[in-house]
DNA sequence: CTGTTAGCGCCTTCAT
DNA sequence: ATGAAGGCGCTAACAG
């Protein structure tokens, strides 16, 4: 592997002109800095990151902290972990993957933390390294996330525009900001629309949502879309409306979240309310590393910084 | 942080002896050892990586190259990272998870390849450092599996402990050694014991099993157990069949493969064939630190170092 | 704008 | 069994 002595020689310059080419370019006369490139291209010079990490007193190594059981979780992450990994490649940093049962062993430079609950607060507020949530938090770390307050309205008026008479939103009954702001979102929406809905909280499973139609079938007008808070349950939600001998989208609408099980599961595709994951791990990541350069910001609190990516409403055959 | 070096005067010997204290302990008298371990506890002593890395032309990072897409991903690479990372964190090291449009930057110490099919096989070759692979592979490279062939078996013959008189197995068309295996287990099983069954291929998608029961709904008497090569597959089987007016387990059996959708969407939790994922992900880094480790074992294949890890049948409501 | 000096923290080599 | 010297590849700080 060639190292920055290698490419000094061959260029005539000192191993400082090639460090400096590389990392502050405008200090260096332009001819003179192309030519330096052109002997980088032509040694295949990779940079050393253990070196550079040593004199930099950084790791290069991002802890990704996922506060959920693995078993339960949703393809969800890794979609996420995609867009994660693909940004921190491009920077040349690494990822450590810390999961619940995972030592804390190792030093980072930066923390994403997600799938964080009330009870993990404490261990985040004595780390020492910049933070980025993913999801809205009220103690003012930065994080990333999407429009849930108006991906509800958006799914809502457009079973609406669809025909459909009646809204359930069917939530899940986490006390999470997420679920929060989506349903804030629905309540306000049938105020200001003056239309006929209810809201319900369920345990984030297919099969709940299934009972949950069975029991209550007797609510359910012809012509009511369901607004759920998941894919899955929006599923079960499906599931359910079948096993009543209706229709989907003709008798009864559905509408998802999340956007990760399409194709994948469902008998008939599910409308669904798609959020960006890669584009908001990438964002996460972005930010972070804004932070680390930042030395000014500790993982204490400080002026938030939030980036909120909309989520889009993927059209397919459980609405009509 | 503390330093080797802090740790040397406090302790009043050099560096080198408190390098040795971690790196070569029977080359330090035990007394003087003990002392040493002892001023690390009290300082919280961490080697640092960086540094250690420059010395050893270690990265201390492993990638993992998944050739799949995300979209279309199973929860199933989740767990195998689940215990790719928790173990890889435990030696101290990061990862680099590489995908499909990641781009190909930084070193590392060795690969964990998942997902490759033929065409990536040059790629593969080309590479200069250790190489795990998930899935037996012919082209001699240190492999992690499960044992395919007789989880097949298995799956049959508890099929037909439970009283089941037809079998058939459904099997994901794809031309993989994992396919082939199951293949060979089912077929083997038939013939030994002279059970009758049939065997068929689909692509891997709940709806195509669902149209697979309905359009040959007249090849399945009563009391057949289906032996599915993935849980996608077995819920869509299980959907076809009730659809048809028939109930699982008591008319129909389906047994699913991988054990990672369980609880999750089916509303009837599936028997399945449940792979040791987090094991597997575990196996794979120990194997490749161990290559790592010695450096005799290139990229090249050399001998061929395999570990099997067997699945275990995970019994629910799907079977009587 | 460019080069020289020094050192990041650790380990290898050689000497004691 | 222990220590001293030197260097891994890079960059900050100072000099010119």
């Amino acid at each position: 592997m060639a190292t920055l002595n290698d490419v000094a020689k061959r260029a005539n310059v000192s191993k400082m002109t090639v460090s400096r080419a590389i990392n502050h370019p405008e200090q260096v006369r332009p001819e003179l800095r192309d030519s330096i490139l052109h002997v980088m291209a032509e040694l295949n010079y990779q940079p050393n990151a253990a070196a550079r990490a040593l004199v930099s007193r950084r790791t290069r190594v991002v802890k990704l902290t996922i506060f959920e059981d693995m078993d339960t979780t949703e393809p969800y992450y890794m979609m996420l972990l995609a867009g994660i990994a693909n940004e921190l490649n491009q920077h040349q940093y690494a990822l450590q993957l810390a999961t619940r049962n995972s030592y804390e062993v190792g030093e980072c430079d930066g923390y994403i933390l997600t799938g964080i609950r009330q009870k993990n607060y404490a261990w985040v507020e004595q780390l020492k390294q910049p933070v980025v949530f993913f999801g809205r938090n009220q103690q003012g770390y930065d994080y990333v996330d999407t429009n849930n307050y108006q991906a509800i309205q958006d799914s809502s008026a457009y079973a609406i525009q669809s025909g459909y008479t009646n809204l359930v939103f069917v939530g899940i009954a986490v006390d999470e900001p997420f679920e929060q702001d989506r349903e804030r979102g629905f309540r306000d929406f049938i105020t200001a629309n003056q239309v006929s809905g209810q809201l319900v909280q369920l345990a984030n499973h297919c099969h709940v949502a299934t009972d949950y139609v069975r029991q209550h079938w007797a609510d359910f007008p012809s012509n009511t879309a369901f607004i759920c808070a998941s894919d899955r349950l929006g599923i079960g939600i499906e599931d359910g409306i079948i096993l009543q001998g209706k229709r989907v989208p003709e008798d009864y609408g559905v509408i998802g979240f999340d956007g990760v099980l399409l194709n994948q599961i469902a008998s008939k595709r599910l409308t669904t309310m798609k959020q960006p994951l890669e584009a908001m791990g990438r964002a996460a990541v972005r930010l972070l590393l804004a932070n680390i350069a930042n030395p000014g910001s500790p993982a204490t609190p400080h002026d938030q910084e939030k980036i909120i990516i909309n989520s889009r409403l993927s059209i397919a055959e459980s609405t009509r």
